[in-house]
RNA sequence: GCGCCCAUAGCUCAACCGGAUAGAGCAACGGCCUUCUAAGCCGUGGGUUGCAGGUUCAAGUCCUGCUGGGCGCGCCA
């Protein structure tokens, strides 16, 4: 349909060009939007006030203009001028209802399209380090860098999921350091309790299962404890592969895989890290100071020079990060994208910097950042701090346990990334109309009933029927939820593109919402077969981008309530 | 002090590369189940989009300066 009013106007505008009104080199970046009043028809164009300018008239003239040179079109009830110069077209109903038919032809990939067919894209997010349970911001990264995956599969990109994280420095001592002294029976409030140790519970665990020799297999960490506990560097294994296996099942819970785990400790294995410092140095952006070695960021847009070679000889993290940019640019990804939380952006013009002073032909800007703020739990309208796991933070499973997969889910993407969450555990957990889950889930459920009670009626759907009858479907609001299901698409494309996955449970907020009014106005399981066999077609289609919508966000589509 | 992000109805949040009268849900009030799931629908009230300028035919959206909040500013990650 909108392509349909695009060439339309692309004829007038061609017309006017050819009877002088407008400049022939004219070529405006007009829009064809779905308009979000009824009154004001079913399009609506902003073309003749871009116009105006160049052809140096008002724009309602120029509207005018238009209209009388735009060609007649089945698709096309009428067209009006309004406000200050916006084209309004009134669709034919069957040209609406087209949409319909496209739906149940495509069925599970109507909306998907291949703008990113055949570009490799990363996406890294989670990466965090095996030191404790995920917490609700390692949710909302997890959740958020999902749904972003989902959404690029959708465009038709070639999607990696990748985690990195820290194996071997000095946070890993610590967390080695704390499991030893769980293991020797001591408490954090031991004098021996090393400094910084880790204090949670759950190294309690870690501990015993290290003691009882007990074998752990997460998705990239397979290994048995040698339940020794004078062997530090065992129970730095141990405790890395078992903390590992707990984030992997948390994230399985919440329905997160990943493709690739990539380890800091490779990239010194690998001399990667060596390789990076030498190129940065060979390029001639380091220079000594202090008995350190430091890295010309300032170059490259950093407010400050960055160490990357320490005085005691260690390199920063900051130089394996560079590192690691770099493999993921010599693997093939043209766009990067890392979902991180907010609290680490100052890496963000560290990183860029270090790659550029590289000189390797990365562009400027690469990679993109996702970053998204903190996250407030809360619960009885007070703030949730503590988790009986973790000690000092609320736990990703604490939440999954308690509110469910489906409304953590939601509730973690459904909002912007650049916005504070605050995560209402009792809004979360109600089973009620508060519940915007509840409310599309319920939608999709309603339209699995009035599909059973077609069947229960033995009056099943007859598609042949209803194709000849989508014309029928001429409501108020029949219409509006046809022109909603026909905008799917551009909410894909538009959501992917700006990488803002809330999009998505926005659009099907209001999906869901034109349903139900429907459904409360119309009737489907009327006695006029081809009536009822157009209403259920719509039912299905809607049903259709209900799940296709759902699915994107890795929340369910249930068939009943 | 410097940098990044945010500020929209009483509350939680939307608003599609700048478009018409800024929209939902919750909370408040009034209606709708002998009819396909009332976890729903219909209606009423609720706004100087933090403040002040600027660009534009058109600004919640872009620019500048303020105010308030979050985060960061390590030879930690």
């Amino acid at each position: 349909m909108k392509e349909t009013i695009i060439a339309l106007l692309d004829e007038a505008l061609a017309a006017l060009k050819q009877q002088g009104l407008v400049p022939a080199d004219t070529a405006p970046r007009y829009k064809v939007d779905p308009t979000k009043d009824k009154a004001h028809g079913d399009y609506a164009s902003n073309l003749a006030m871009t116009l105006a300018k160049p052809a140096g008239k008002p724009p309602r003239e120029i509207a005018q203009a238009l209209v009388d040179a735009l060609p007649e079109s089945p698709a096309v009830r009428h067209v009006e001028i309004a406000g200050p110069g916006f084209l309004n077209f009134f669709a034919a109903t069957d040209a609406v209802a087209q949409v319909v038919k496209t739906v149940l032809e495509t069925g599970d990939t109507y909306g998907r399209s291949l703008v990113g067919a055949g570009e490799k894209v990363q996406v890294e997010f989670v990466s965090a380090n095996p030191t404790g349970p995920l917490h609700v911001g390692h949710g909302r990264g997890a959740a958020i860098g999902d749904c972003l995956c989902r959404l690029l599969e959708a465009t038709g990109y070639d999607v990696t999921r990748e985690f990195y994280y820290n194996d071997a420095g000095a946070q890993i001592q610590n967390l080695a350091l704390s499991v030893q002294a769980r293991a020797r029976g001591l408490s954090p409030d031991h004098p021996s309790w090393p400094e910084d140790g880790y204090r949670g519970g759950y190294i309690i665990d870690v501990a015993e299962s290290y003691l009882a020799g007990d074998t752990v297999d997460a998705d990239d960490q397979h290994v048995t404890a040698a339940a020794d506990p004078d062997d530090l560097d065992a129970i730095r294994r141990f405790a890395v592969a078992y903390l590992r296996r707990e984030q992997d099942l948390d994230l399985k819970a919440f329905g997160v895989e990943f493709d690739v785990y990539f380890l800091e400790s490779s990239l010194y294995r690998d001399g990667k890290v060596a390789a990076t410092a030498e190129r940065l140095a060979d390029k001639g952006h380091t220079y000594e100071q202090d008995g350190a070695t430091w890295l010309r960021t300032t170059d490259f847009g950093d407010d400050k020079d960055r160490v990357m070679r320490k005085r005691d000889g260690d390199y920063t993290y900051f130089l394996p990060d560079v590192a690691y940019h770099l493999d993921k640019w010599q693997r093939g990804f043209t766009t990067v994208i890392n979902e991180q939380g907010a609290d680490h952006h100052s890496t963000v013009t560290r990183v860029r910097a270090g790659l550029q002073a590289l000189e390797a032909g990365i562009p400027p800007g690469w990679p993109d950042y996702v970053l998204h703020q903190m996250v407030l739990v809360t619960r009885s309208g007070e703030e949730v701090k503590l988790s009986k796991r973790a000690g000092s933070y609320v736990t990703l499973r604490d939440l999954i346990d308690e509110v469910g997969r489906d409304a953590t889910r939601y509730f973690l993407a459904a909002r912007r990334a650049d916005s504070q969450l605050t995560f209402d555990i009792d809004l979360a957990r109600s089973q009620s109309n508060d519940n915007p889950v509840y409310y599309v889930q319920y939608a999709h459920a309603r339209l699995c009933s009035v599909m059973r009670k077609a069947e229960a009626d033995e009056r099943p759907f007859d598609h042949d029927l209803a194709m000849d009858n989508l014309v029928r479907l001429e409501s108020d609001q029949e219409k509006a939820l046809m022109n909603r299901l026909a905008r799917y698409p551009e909410v894909i494309a538009h959501a992917a593109a700006n990488r803002e996955p809330q999009q998505i449970a926005q659009y099907l907020q209001d999906l869901a919402a034109d349903f139900h009014t429907c459904y409360n106005a119309v009737k489907v399981m009327v006695d006029d077969a081809a009536l009822r066999n157009a209403r259920l077609a719509l039912g299905l289609a809607t049903r259709q981008v209900l799940r296709n919508g759902l699915d994107l966000l890795g929340v369910s589509a249930p068939e009943e309530m």
